[in-house]
DNA sequence: TCAATATGTGAGTGATTACTCATATTTTGG
DNA sequence: CCAAAATATGAGTAATCACTCACATATTGA
């Protein structure tokens, strides 16, 4: 009858997956993490269902994760860190673009990112707001700011702090609520998206 | 975290006050929960610590309310029609106006509306996508939609029931973002939604 | 071949918490 | 003044769940 601590969050730093076997564990726990956020909802987002469903155990889970936020922490890193990808392509390829053009792309590639899996995006963005995030998630979310107002810096928009955060406020609100009621029509929503995008920087849609 | 019961969640109809004594209590629950909600989130709202913060007991708190979740779903019906409540006031002030008049009392009515407590706002947006609404809580947001549908459709707006959800989606994002960030100057902020709403309906600015 | 190391296991532990119920107190109507 | 009705109480109950640990199995490298 061992007698043991009651379990209390450590912040132990975990074991890095350093073989191929333990890379598809941690890859199948996020696979089922994500599948259990979008089909119960972070209420009934449990370690123990996470690892079953991984076909994994509670064990291996805690190898890699040091506690449950963890695994929504990582899973928004992942996906700020492809939004940020997008996001990047964009303004490479609209380096001597127009801000209209330059803009269609970024909204583009926002909409691109969000359109694979709608429940998905909602729910991590909803979770992200429950867990810490990483210092590494942080500074990816200011990265994308800091992206946006790049761009909108090089075209002399005024007030660029802002700007970036009423722009990406109000995509992100638009294509969100498109998407999650289904709609598919991408290139419609695009536009809907670059008619109110301009209207706020006051400039002609293209 | 919160689960079922041994004892079934009793979707009992639970007592209506009918005592200024209870009505009383009734108040303080909702306004312990309002606090609950803002300082420690959905993660730390169980119906022990509202009722001892509400100065009640936990039975009290179930005479009134059958489970954890009609609470919340309480909250978010009062919400939803005090909103309704001033978009009607603006829509009833402006049968004549114009639509980029009628607009502006309509975001300028949203914007009062997140104004006193946005934290509280926002608690209680998120916190509605965790629980089921009551079918009047559902009904009041129905009703804010169709407001919004009456309005567009009398000046003649294209593809109403889309412009309805994408403006309200507009509005929200960036209402809530700004409001949360510490903005307090809303006429600005005002002006900012104005020039995206327009530019979205295609219509000049006042 | 064979240690050393990496990975996997899952029953068990303590803490939390939604909700009940037997009982006590207050208010009301006549 | 008094019963009936309304309201309040809070210890107790069973369920859930994050997390650990002692041990088993697989892989690696020399």
């Amino acid at each position: 009858m061992p007698v043991k601590t009651s379990a209390q969050p450590s912040a132990n730093p975990r074991k890095k997956p350093r073989q191929a076997r333990a890379q598809a564990t941690v890859d199948a726990i996020l696979q089922a993490a994500a599948h259990i956020l979008v089909g119960q909802g972070f209420e009934g987002f449990n370690t123990n269902v996470v690892a079953e469903r991984a076909g994994a155990s509670v064990g291996s889970l805690y190898q890699y994760f040091p506690n449950k936020e963890a695994i929504i922490s990582e899973m928004v890193r992942a996906k700020r860190a492809r939004l940020l990808n997008g996001l990047q392509a964009a303004e490479a390829a609209h380096q001597e673009s127009e801000l209209p053009e330059a803009l269609a792309a970024l909204v583009a590639a926002t909409i691109a990112h969000q359109k694979g899996w709608p429940q998905l995006s909602q729910a991590l963005d909803r979770a992200a707001a429950l867990v810490p995030l990483s210092v590494e998630g942080t500074a990816l979310t200011a990265a994308i700011l800091e992206l946006l107002q790049r761009v909108l810096r090089r075209h002399d928009v005024a007030d660029v702090e802002i700007a970036a955060l009423d722009l990406l406020s109000l995509c992100r609100g638009m294509i969100d609520g498109a998407l999650l009621r289904g709609e598919t029509d991408t290139a419609a929503l695009q536009a809907r998206v670059m008619r109110a995008a301009s209207g706020y920087l006051g400039i002609a849609v293209t």
